[in-house]
DNA sequence: TTGCCAACTGACCGAATGGACGGTTAATAC
DNA sequence: GTATTAACCGTCCATTCGGTCAGTTGGCAA
């Protein structure tokens, strides 16, 4: 469907190129000259599609973080034990993360200077709580380790996977990273015999 | 020994609080405005002990890459297997991460932009290669799992190791954080029969 | 062809930033 | 006391940045 009026970029295009911009150089380095360039437009047409600069910031990590609740929601409606949902969270983060790489990666560099910061930080808080406590259930259920405190074994595990947006790179990607992650995290890198 | 001259801050005191603040609010948000008044002095004074801002990052993540390969050539020398000396840098690595946490952190945050920046990253990949070796050389005696790509499982060891800086902090510490990561990182999460 | 509307331009602004520079102050060494 | 040394101050500057504003352009619908 045609869309009314000139043609050219709109919100998402804009929020697209921003993000990309804001991972490669940092949203400090990022000025809204370069964002301008980038889009083939001038700085003051960006001011049409959205209010600021820091918005476009706002906007980026609360897509990550919709979409790490929604994974959330999905791992709580789990049956059975508490480590097969953490596992189904666990890979249901990986692909989250492969698939949406630029706005997790943004959130995950966040360190909450200003107010739209502290804000993503709030939320990204509230989702480390669910993973501790449901580390700390299976804990309870006697599937996971009891020789680590079960707040580290979560801060371990979602380290682990948050490493990705480091290197996992999905264009060049042929194996199942999620397998791999899930493999890794549950049961070691050693082989046993 | 009294050092001679005016006393007041030297090169490292500036550095530390330097790096301190960077971590705190990122290298770009912080100005020498805000560090001259961390240091309570004038910010034309800070161009007495250091030619320019850059060479504040340079100095500091020289430091922490400095302390890495130190670690590295230690665990080179370790006698016996490969998955012993993986095991060996993973916990110097750890222990190193803790005692210099300022500094690795600073490291780790770097993105590539300025010449500095490039620098460093090139040295981390060094570090990240003589790891992925490593790696690689423990799976082909068998001691690692041959079900994950040894380059994979490099990654993901020391992005489990690396988080670390996002949450760890010495000060309110009680438990042995390089055994627990050690664990993990071997033998997984998940409790065995 | 007229009206509407989203997209866009170009000139401009106040504030902040990294840095330069000449001069000053407080300690130690002789 | 005098030289030396290191730390420090106040002022200034060129540049960059996020953002504003009044007006223009190009495509679609009636």
């Amino acid at each position: 469907m045609a869309r009314r009026g000139r043609p050219g970029h709109d919100l998402e295009s804009v929020l697209r190129c921003a993000v990309a911009l804001f991972n490669e150089r940092g949203y400090d380095r990022t000025s809204m000259e370069d964002l301008a360039r980038g889009l083939g437009i001038t700085k003051s047409a960006i001011y049409h599609h959205v209010p600021g600069k820091e918005e476009l910031l706002r906007l980026a990590v609360n897509r990550a973080l919709d979409g790490l609740f929604a994974v959330a929601d999905e791992a709580a409606s789990v049956e059975g034990r508490a480590v097969e949902r953490l596992e189904y969270l666990v890979r249901g983060s990986v692909g989250l993360l492969v698939e949406q790489l630029p706005f997790v990666t943004l959130l995950l560099r966040v360190r909450g200077n200003t107010r739209v910061e502290r804000a993503a930080l709030a939320r990204r808080r509230e989702f480390d709580r669910i993973v501790a406590e449901l580390v700390a259930e299976a804990e309870r259920e006697g599937d996971l380790r009891p020789d680590v405190d079960p707040a580290v074994t979560a801060r371990l595990l979602f380290g682990l996977v948050n490493s990705l947006i480091e290197w996992y790179r999905p264009a060049r990607a042929r194996t199942d990273i999620s397998e791999a992650v899930a493999r890794i995290a549950f049961e070691g890198i050693r082989l046993r015999a």
